[in-house]
Formats: structure tokens, sequence, C-alpha cells
DNA sequence: TGTACATCAGTGAACGCGCGTTCACTGATGTAC
DNA sequence: TGTACATCAGTGAACGCGCGTTCACTGATGTAC
């Protein structure tokens, strides 16, 4: 089944940390569930026994945090790329939101172990404060055009928290009444947030509105955007 | 440690199934890991030995089902009970919304173990359906009241991804820079995703908005709430 | 150019552990006579 | 009222499994002479 892996020569021992690292996603990839990510399995997918693992991470916890570091980079990448591809900032939120959505849908898996540890180590932590970095990087810019108010960060988190969401609850609850078209929830997340998030920023802390007052003002709030 | 367990009388050994049941939430609560409920764990706690357990649940993942069921069953009785001490609809969907996410913040392992099956069992889905019906109530008030607008469950199925994104990401990333205030963490999302998605089931789907209108608006949309 | 040697990537076999699960049993309880 | 018995809640000991981890080892490679 898996064939064994010619010994690297010396001084080359690290391309089997790499080989490892990619395995590991691999299985998650594969079997989408974390059970699936163990030493043994992870040395047989890489045709190697499994102590040789432990020639390039200390334990599994060690093999856990540089998958999650690995999980958090990539997902950061995209969320950054897909902000920089958008001229208007409040669209390039979006597109930031839509592609971290994404990255988690189309990982499932990997997306789960990320949110599904407590992140002990403080390499993932600052990770995945850079991939929050990368939102609020979004967020700033909305703030600094004006359809944003407050502190990028804690925007940041709000926005991040309502993409997270949506995803985690797709990936987490498949069997609820999903539309078919996951685009369209994935969209109405985005503007949800986006427009909720730009709305509340301009409204007082305290205020408690009716609802009849409310409807008012948003029929007439939606009849002027319908028109520019 | 553990006192043993007075053998019930015949007829009445389904006790013990209830005691088991409360146990099991018991070293969740505790432990705050899933990792903590096993069988053995769980025969320990209830004062009595390991194969007892199976008298009342077929197998592990049996029991874990049983588990599930109560916590959607609470989790959905609160969010009613909550929606249903409010009169105006929005302020109650607000309110469900608010013990949706206050439930899940105090008992986090249970709202896990929810979140991260695939809930193969016909019934913890249905209780699972259940949850989401009730939250989906208080939308369809709110759809009566014209303060939101289109089908009642996919309007809940979007606060809830919401609500469940604040709470999840809370409990998965307690080191993100969350303010002291978690209240006001709550109450942003409440809010944010309350008012946007009134706002966007006004706005036609294809309809794209320059953040400059979009900004200009919402400035006056906010001054005239303000002055209710 | 040939050989002894240190290096180091990887091996093979085994360990102990906690887990879910099974199976033959025990012994208190209520009941039939 | 006393006794034999069926019932059934719970026991004790053991099973096999997959896991993470350890340890003494091997053998190809590059290097020093």
């Amino acid at each position: 089944m898996s064939t064994r892996r010619v010994r690297a020569r010396p001084g080359e021992g690290s391309q089997l940390r790499e080989e490892i690292l990619r395995v590991a996603e691999e299985l998650l990839e594969e079997d989408g569930k974390e059970e699936a990510l163990t030493i043994r399995a992870v040395a047989q997918r890489a045709g190697v026994t499994t102590p040789s693992v432990y020639l390039h991470f200390a334990d599994k916890e060690a093999l856990l945090e540089a998958v999650c570091l690995r999980v958090w980079d990539e997902l950061g990448n995209r969320t950054r790329e897909a902000s920089a591809e958008v001229d208007d900032p409040f669209a390039a939120l979006a597109s930031s939101g839509r592609a971290y959505m994404r990255f988690a849908l189309e990982h499932p898996a990997q997306y789960r172990i990320l949110m599904m540890r407590p992140s002990t180590s403080e390499a993932v932590q600052s990770a995945a404060a850079a991939c929050v970095a990368s939102i609020a990087e979004a967020t700033a810019l909305c703030v600094e055009a004006g359809v944003l108010r407050g502190d990028p960060d804690e925007l940041a988190l709000g926005l991040l928290s309502a993409v997270h969401g949506c995803a985690s609850l797709i990936i987490a609850q498949p069997a609820f009444p999903w539309p078919d078209d996951l685009d369209a929830v994935l969209d109405h997340t985005i503007w949800m947030s986006g427009l909720g998030t730009a709305l509340i920023s301009r409204i007082p802390r305290d205020a408690t509105i009716a609802s009849a007052d409310l409807s008012v003002e948003l029929d007439a709030l939606a009849a002027r955007l319908s028109v520019h």
C-alpha cells in the first residue's frame, strides 16, 4: 500500500518534516475527522515507521501545533489576498469575509482543529492573531473611508464572529435546512454583518428603538439605497 | 471517593439512567472537555461499575445521543422562554438570541458536543430542529410585525449562525483580544445581526452599493433613529 | 584512489495505558403457594 | 405466616484494540587520511 520512503541524505532530514505536515493535512482532507490525525497514520502515509515522526516533532501536541500554524497562515493569506484584489474598502471587506468562509468550507477538518483546541502554543496564537489582523486591515480601511466607525480590531472581531458562525454552523450542522445555494447563505452573512456593523456603529449604545419606528426608517433607507 | 450506589428496587432501574445522564453533564461541566465523558468515568461518578451503564445505553454513541438530546432541549427551552418574556417582537428576538449565547457560554462543553458531532441520530436532529424552530417562532412574529421580511426559517438560520458564531468563537478562542465586558460583545452581535438582517431583507439581492453612498444614507438613518 | 570512521536518518520491537465492550455471575426483592 | 422461586439491577474480571511513546539498533552517506 504505502511504499517505503527513500532515506534522505545527511543534512536533508528535514524534508521528512515537510512531508509529514503535508500528509497530515491530506489525512484531515480525506477523512474529514480530526481523529484521523494520529502519529501512526501520518507515519504510514509518509512511508516511514512510527518513531521517525519523533525525529521532527517532540510529541503529538507539537505536530498538531505545526499543522495549526500552517492552516492559520494559509487562512490569513487567503483573506488578505481577497481583500487586496478589491478597491472599494467595504467591498474589499466583504471579499475578505467570503474568502474566509470559503476556506473553512473547503477545508472543514482543518478549520475544526483550529477552532477546537485551546491553542496552548504561543506560536499558534500569534498566527491566529495575524489572521485576525488581516481582517482588521480591511476594517481599518473602512474606518478611514468613513463607512465603518470604531476600533478596527473590535470591528474585525465582530465580523469574524459572524463569518465564523456561518461557516462553522454549515460544517457542524449539515442536516439543518440549508438552501441549495450555499453561496447565497454566505452572501447573506456578508451583507447582514457588514450592513449591520455599519449601522450600529452609528447608533448610541443605549438607544432603544421600537420595531415600528425601525421598520419605517429602514423602508425609507432601502428605497433610497435601491435608487443609487 | 465515589460511594457505592444503593441498588434500585425492581422496576425502578431506570433511575440509574437519569443519574447517568446527570453525571455525564456534570463531567462536561467540570472538566470542560468532551474527552472527559467516558463510559468508565460516568459509571464511577454514578457510583456504579462500568458494565452497569450498558443496562441503560446500548453503547457510547447512545449515551452521547441522549446527552445531546437533553442539551438541545434545554437550549430550545431557554430561547423560547426568553422570547416569550418580551412583548416587542424585535426585542423578543434579541432576547432569544441573547439567551442562546448565554446558554452556550455557561455550558461550553455541552455546547461543543452539540456542534462537534454530525448528529447521526434522527432524535437528536429533530431536537436540534426544534431549537431552530423556537428562533423561527420569534422571526415569524417579526415578519408579521413588518420589521423583518422573508422566510422565517431562513431568517432564523441566518440569525442563528450569527449568535452561534459569537458564542463559539468566544469559547474556542479565549485568547483573542476580547473586551473585558463580554456582555457588550453579545449585545454587539445581537444588534449587528438584527439590524443587518432587517436592512438586507429590504434591499434587492443584486444591488451593488458604493461605500460613499451607503455611508451618507446610514448617517442620515442613524440620526433619525436616534431622535425617536 | 582506497579505506576506516563518525554522522545521522530511519528501523523494529516493545511498553503501558485507557478505552469500549462482553460474559458469566450474584444477591436483594417482590411474589406465588 | 413461612418458604421456594423467578426476576432483574448490578458486579467482577477479563478481552482486544489503537494509541502515544521509548530504546537499542542499523546501515547508507560523506569525510579524513
